[in-house]
DNA sequence: GCGACGATACTA
DNA sequence: AGTATCGTCGCT
């Protein structure tokens, strides 16, 4: 067993990566309870993911790569663990990372998390949406296409508490395959989409 | 170069 | 239902 500081977070990286080279309608329930770590403020903010969506790539009608590879979505066919941020509606930016294997474009949008505030962790700040997430965090679209696990990144993924119960639901706000259940969502998180 | 539209979220 | 608000992409 690794005891050096960097080899343990070495190891642990590479146990994330597990989780992430996988299919999105996996990587995707997998990713609840696990911690969206934001460095480069004053103080690291973290944040337990509650809720995501699996987007499966090109053969998925509502994903961004449906029609194939663009600049904006180029960060999709990067190897699992690659940040996709992209800005909608005038107004919003949505968070997602990559999963599945290097090329194959499929990932998980992380529409809600609960942001850890004080050290005692009381007040607890929630990051409702998609949209709103990103604002609590401070994240754009600069961050697209760099890698949760970078040595520098502004952005890192690390191991929390899994969930009690793993709801599923249809997917929000998308008009095409909109019958899938490909959303998943902490079924005692009060930080999740109310729809 | 142009224009339609979107993986949003709030208010009424 | 209405709306704020703009980057992206397909098409001309």
């Amino acid at each position: 067993m690794p005891s050096h500081p960097t080899l343990r977070h070495r190891a642990d990286a590479d146990r994330l990566l597990r989780g992430l080279a996988r299919p999105p309608e996996k990587a995707a329930p997998w990713l609840l309870g696990k911690l969206l770590v934001r460095r480069g403020g004053r103080h690291p903010v973290a944040a337990r993911i509650v809720e995501t969506e699996a987007y499966l790539g090109e053969g998925d009608p509502a994903a961004h790569v449906f029609r194939g590879r663009t600049p904006r979505n180029a960060p999709l066919f990067g190897p699992p663990g690659t940040v996709y941020v992209y800005f909608v509606y005038g107004m919003h930016h949505c968070l997602n990372i990559a999963v599945d294997r290097e090329g194959v474009p499929g990932c998980v949008l992380i529409r809600a998390a609960e942001v850890l505030g004080g050290a005692d962790g009381r007040d607890t700040l929630i990051g409702r949406g998609p949209g709103r997430l990103c604002r609590v965090l401070g994240l754009d679209t600069r961050l697209s296409g760099r890698h949760l696990f970078d040595p520098d990144s502004p952005l890192t993924l690390q191991d929390g508490p899994r969930p009690r119960a793993v709801g599923v639901a249809p997917r929000v706000g998308i008009t095409k395959a909109a019958e899938r259940l490909l959303r998943f969502f902490d079924e005692d998180s009060p930080a999740v989409s109310r729809r």
